[in-house]
DNA sequence: TCGGGTTCCGTTAGCGGTAACATAGCGCGA
DNA sequence: TCGCGCTATGTTACCGCTAACGGAACCCGA
């Protein structure tokens, strides 16, 4: 193939170079460039020719000015680091690369104002859709993301008010599931481990799930420690070994994800507590970590990569047929018991 | 604060409309929206007051295709999955949010035509810079770089030739490293094992590096074992069990990286086996996961976050002082010994 | 009182594409 | 031979914003 000039460009290529190069005009060029439209075989092969051998790049945001379109995507999302939301981008990226729509991440920490910062800079680029965690937004996000005329998905949670559609699952059902399958275990006596954050919206749902069952079970938790930052296996050691040592007598340690809680198993088998005969043990999240570990951790999957398909098929369907409606999708999680969790 | 009227806008709102409700030129608006040039702080009051109320957010497409500046940051990086991008992207954005410079993540899942279509999309954008992992991509893709007239820096390797600029290790040299500290603790016996990806380059110079430093030693790998997705943590445990089996005199086994090297060292604690007595262990990355380990496993950390914190660096000088030449930054791992290899 | 410098704001002309329409050229049946 | 309908291509008018410049109003010292 003939290569670009080694020359360095004094002057970005446009259109009207390749234009200028086969001899059509610049509509065509366009057409060719975007299979849009009736080009005779001929040209569109001169066309391509002058555009490769210049080293043409499409300009897209004159594209887009242009044409009223952005095949863009934007996906907000708390963070990147723990395991939970590259798994939901798969599942994005699974549906979104046969449609011509590109997924553009944007992640917030945590914090609600970062959030609405993120959201603002998306919308100001005019993506097609918007797939945003949660359902817990600033006044003002909620009207930016009300105003924006474009498709709305918020995932990983049901339990709320969406703006516009939602695909997820109810936290609090799955905190209840959890401790009513630990009750209904025969443990007693119960603590919690999970994180600081007052922002993570869904760890506390299912928190506050989990207590209602026991309540409902004439239980209360027995002791609860929380983290912040760091390595989350070394975290759930830790906080294992105060929870214990203070309450020596806990038969189960539920947490509010599988990586404190695989901390908090490495830790028990180090320390030989009969697990789950002494102790049980429980996560959240299907963490495929979870596959190496001595033991199987009870856990409950987050369904993470069909929200992120599900969520993304929204978007798709939005953006082909016009005056499609709202759409709330649940999803149910499974329990997955292991081998932290006593079985009769 | 004035809330945007909750009808459904009939029509996305333009400057124009913030113009006309203030009662200033369309120009007056953008400059108080932009913060540049003299404005009167009456008329920014109004002029926000406006903006506010109407819920206006401002179009960076036309924004952009006016002004020729796109405040955009390409980040090209193989995948988000393991745990070594996220933090690269920490240190990125880390030095990037202060510059209102933008990142924007492309993955390619080690696919080089993947990569290339991910750079070709990502500079019909026009980006004020790209950072991408690697210094191996097809031709066309190189050809687009060493056009694109912004700074490019590759990143994670320095064992080749840079398009422009460039940040990271020598990955050759880590694995040389690597083998003469486990020459120099005793062990002869060694065994590899790492991923089957065939474009997973610095993987690969890690081996080569290794292989070289056993060979000037009079050594060869005694056995080594490939894997293909999954869990890496379960992976490690299955080759491990498999090396072992197949070659039970084998001293040493080196990992490829961490999440193997975590798999195979509870593998290894599981079975009893003396580490590193009888058995050295070895990975690479220095994740944070290992913190929490029954035991520490030796590592060499890739200088992950200051790879992308220098990488953001040198986009953010290039991109406020034009005339800066490329530049390669080296950075030097540090080998983290552990637990898992014998001290004398 | 006047000239020159500020300060503040408006006007004009694109940025690089694309939608929508216009049009040239052609084949073909009547 | 004419004209209709199709195909392949060109023309025009923006898309929404900003760079660059222009100019009015005001301030101030000489």
């Amino acid at each position: 193939m003939t290569q670009p000039t080694s020359t360095e460009p004094r002057r970005a290529l446009t259109l009207r170079d390749v234009s200028e190069a086969s001899g059509v005009s610049e509509m065509t060029v366009s057409r060719v460039l975007r299979n849009r439209g009736d080009v005779s075989a001929a040209t569109r092969e001169r066309v391509l020719q002058a555009s490769r051998a210049l080293g043409y790049v499409p300009n897209k945001i004159a594209g887009a000015l242009a044409s009223q379109r952005v095949n863009l995507v934007g996906v907000i999302i708390p963070s990147m680091s723990n395991m939970v939301f590259p798994e939901v981008m798969t599942g994005i990226s699974s549906v979104l690369d046969h449609t011509g729509l590109q997924p553009v991440v944007g992640v917030t920490n945590y914090l609600p104002d970062r959030e609405e910062a993120v959201l603002y800079e998306m919308l100001s680029w005019r993506p097609s859709g918007v797939i945003i965690a949660g359902l817990e937004h600033t006044a003002a996000a909620r009207a930016m993301m009300a105003q924006a005329g474009i498709p709305i998905v918020e995932i990983m949670d049901i339990d709320g008010q969406a703006v516009d559609s939602a695909v997820g699952i109810s936290h609090r059902r799955a905190g209840r599931q959890m401790a009513e399958a630990i009750i209904a275990s025969g443990y007693r006596r119960i603590a919690f481990m999970g994180t600081q954050m007052p922002n993570d919206f869904r760890a506390k749902k299912r928190l506050e799930g989990f207590e209602e069952a026991l309540r409902r079970n004439g239980l209360a938790l027995v002791d609860r420690e929380f983290y912040d930052g760091g390595s989350a296996l070394l975290k759930g050691r830790e906080m294992t070994a105060a929870i214990l040592r203070r309450s020596p007598d806990v038969d189960f340690l539920y947490y509010s994800n599988d990586m404190i809680g695989a901390g908090g198993l490495l830790y028990c088998l180090d320390q030989g507590i009969d697990v789950p005969g002494k102790v049980g043990l429980a996560g959240f999240n299907g963490v495929e970590l979870l596959d190496g570990l001595p033991r199987r951790l009870a856990t409950m999957d987050a369904c993470r990569r069909e929200i992120g398909q599900r969520a993304a098929q929204i978007i798709a369907a939005r953006n082909q047929t016009a005056d499609l409606g709202p759409e709330v999708v649940e999803l149910f999680p499974t329990l997955q018991p292991g081998d932290t969790i006593r079985q009769f």
